[in-house]
DNA sequence: CAGCTCTATGGAACCGCATCCACGGGCGAG
DNA sequence: CTCGCCCGTGGATGCGGTTCCATAGAGCTG
């Protein structure tokens, strides 16, 4: 087994409470008692037990992050910023994928005993009520992406902006008939983003006095093939419409194959504008609302960071930061033919 | 403050042995004691800290995911292989992303005392012998995925066979002047993989009596900007190649990058081949070697689960499984023109 | 009915570290 | 020279569980 710090002790023929001290660095330890300690330690190979370490402490120097669906790629990229984030910091990262209801439920309840983490990261995901009654009751920092709530501070995007931008690209070129493709609004998961995307199509269309259709108006999950299919019912209706906005790339993406299938060209026949920008995005030459999603992950790192630091007060539970969308134009966007 | 396991015993008015034993579902507690406890349990909400628990346990229920570049979409898919293993365990994830050299020696630092995780996973990564030393001596289960080693059990794919599948079907596309582009091969992070599929690349050769070209063997980093950089000089070459193999799909694509820059037509004038099929490119239509990346990480963490569930013994360290590769041909390939 | 076994239960030690508190000795000040 | 203070140090306690071991009582056997 691993020698313990009494080891260390017996050996270097002090208290544990001075190897202790040498270990953190404490002030007040005779140099050569210093010396006799460092060598104990070096002769038994010695590693403190960072288990024992937390509990003592009430620390646990990880942060959790749960993700739904780690399967997309726009929320590994936000992963991959949080991980950036943490890397020069002494916390480490405990992932948690959401796939069902279920697991969420289980992710939440380690979390809200405080001792598993000394914060966490929820992407995309609004936490329940409940969830987050836990959250606030227990001194557990939690820093929201992607998802607004007044209990948390969050980095998010403007979602209603970003989906005015990309309906309103499609309005400016000529289109008229313009479905859209998003997730089911009040779903289990509570994804926030979607909706708001919606709701940025909707005003989009008000404000340039484009008739909304409901017929139009799909939605699915974030899943490639059912956005596929979605797509195809939305293209076989005996007005098609001439664009559609996706409330993610993955969808869009679906879409792209829906129009391949039936052999609709893009974008002669048929506009689509996505969001989020992720890397395939550019190979397949996707128009798309460009969100800062690496970004995100890595924003979101610091501020949990900075909380843990103690800046929690300054920040105040209601600090949201957010940044900044782009509308991305590529060839999957065309002016709307005469018909 | 949280209740502690005291609170609920006083509660309860009985021990806390026997709420430990009702807790963790002991027999031996009479019913009605039974019912007392748990009532006080939910008077007070209390919920176990798994921290303490942890320490007297001497387990974490943690498994450590060592991985180089979580960059790379190969890299995520065998996380999320890994993450869906785990769904189903009591053991959580926890994510460390290697971007340099300094960072793989903190995490493996941090592993070496096995009280971080219960078992670690370690990624596209070859341990450095003196971490082989420690991990061995420590009694922490390690499992290895695309990266052979005879201290640990692996899972791993035949890299030299997937080298001359690529290549093979090249030569049979009547192609003689065959490039390859790939990892720099004693690279400080020790990647295996690269340097397994060069030599299958130059059996491959061999085998079809084609003469091996040094100026046509290009080692780079999985960075897709810097194998399209490397294969632009490779297009460029006064003889220039018909045909390039490279040794992951992210550098294939730098390779399709560099060709549509030099206005080189794919696959009339250059057959391009990659390794690994991630999502992307079903999509550019990328003839490739598809290896299952999900699957191997499923794989790696179902055999570590099995080895912490007491199987180690029959299992071995030597136990290795390799999983079985397929030649995806798709639309980036074609027969040589005569020349 | 004595003696024994088995069940239910509580007390206490332990996991490995941090830290409060007490204590002894050296040293400066009066 | 003595008093008090501060420095260096060690023992004991706590963090929040698990579990060994001792014990009391119930039930059973002869």
């Amino acid at each position: 087994m691993h020698s313990t710090i009494a080891d260390v002790a017996t050996l270097a023929g002090v208290g544990v409470a001075t190897v202790s001290r040498v270990l953190n660095g404490h002030a007040n330890v005779r140099p050569t008692t210093r010396a006799r300690v460092l060598e104990a330690i070096d002769a038994l190979n010695y590693r403190p037990s960072p288990l024992a370490r937390n509990l003592s402490l009430r620390r646990t120097h990880v942060i959790g992050v749960v993700v739904p669906f780690f399967t997309s790629p726009s929320a590994v990229e936000r992963v991959r910023g949080v991980a950036t984030a943490l890397a020069r910091s002494p916390y480490d990262l405990m992932l948690f994928d959401i796939e069902s209801e279920e697991r969420r439920e289980h992710a939440f309840q380690l979390f809200d005993r405080g001792d598993r983490s000394d914060g966490l990261l929820i992407v995309s995901l609004i936490p329940p009520d409940d969830e987050v009654e836990r959250l606030r009751s227990g001194r557990l920092p939690v820093v929201l992406v992607d998802a607004p709530h007044p209990a948390f501070p969050s980095i998010v995007v403007d979602d209603v902006r970003g989906g005015e931008l990309a309906t309103t690209h499609l309005i400016e070129l000529g289109h008229r008939r313009i479905a859209f493709v998003g997730d089911k609004s009040p779903d289990p998961f509570r994804f926030a983003s979607s909706r708001d995307r919606t709701r940025g199509y909707e005003r989009a269309l008000a404000h340039a006095r484009v008739e909304l259709r409901p017929e139009y108006v799909r939605e699915g999950t974030q899943s490639h093939h059912v956005a596929r299919s979605t797509a195809i019912d939305l293209l076989r209706l005996p007005e098609r419409p001439t664009a559609v906005f996706a409330a993610s790339d993955t969808q869009a993406l679906g879409v792209l194959d829906a129009a391949r299938i039936l052999r609709i060209r893009v974008p002669e026949e048929l506009s689509v504008v996505g969001f989020d920008d992720i890397d395939i995005s550019a190979y397949v030459g996707l128009t798309t609302v460009r969100q800062p999603l690496f970004e995100s992950g890595r924003r979101a790192g610091e501020l949990l960071l900075q909380i843990l630091a103690g800046a929690g007060q300054q920040l105040g539970n209601e600090h949201t930061e957010q940044l900044s969308l782009e509308l991305v134009i590529r060839s999957t966007t065309g002016p709307a033919r005469q018909s």
